[in-house]
DNA sequence: TAGGCCATCTGGTCCT
DNA sequence: AGGACCAGATGGCCTA
């Protein structure tokens, strides 16, 4: 990360050399909010980094923004399908008197393999690279 | 050194 | 008019 003080700093005289007080009294409140912005932005990705099922490992690196992105998309879409499958499971359960061994032993494997490594996520959709 | 990622600045557009 | 949002431009930092 690079500056994270969103105070008031004087505009660069090198890119406006031509332009009136006003003007960039006005830059200087408006270049501001654009940076506290960008800054609630970055603090909502980093939340999002937080809860994502990647190593915490900090010997790895951050995350991009694109990365995490993608990583919450994929971990989305994995979640979703863990959903179908438990009501599916559950539907058997309350209708079928009697399960089969096969199912029973597809059920208490399933459980075991909610996808909760960052790898499996990342090579799931766009993160191939 | 090239490429990836990032923060910041800027002007344009839309909304209130 | 002012604020929010956005995309392009620019320059800095880091890594392979």
């Amino acid at each position: 990360m690079q500056n994270e003080d969103v105070s008031l700093k004087p505009i660069d005289e090198k890119r406006l050399p031509n332009k009136t007080k006003r003007y960039k009294e006005k830059r200087t409140r408006i270049n501001q909010r654009e940076r506290q912005r960008m800054h609630d932005l970055n603090a909502a990705l980093e939340g999002l980094r937080q809860v994502m099922p990647y190593s915490q490992s900090t010997s790895l690196r951050k995350l991009s923004k694109i990365a995490t992105l993608l990583l919450a998309r994929n971990y989305i879409v994995l979640l979703q399908q863990t959903m179908e499958e438990l009501r599916a499971m559950v539907n058997d359960v309350y209708t079928s008197k009697t399960l089969s061994q096969n199912r029973l032993h597809y059920y208490s494997t399933m459980s075991q393999q909610i996808p909760y490594q960052g790898s499996t996520l990342y090579n799931f959709h766009g993160l191939n690279s």
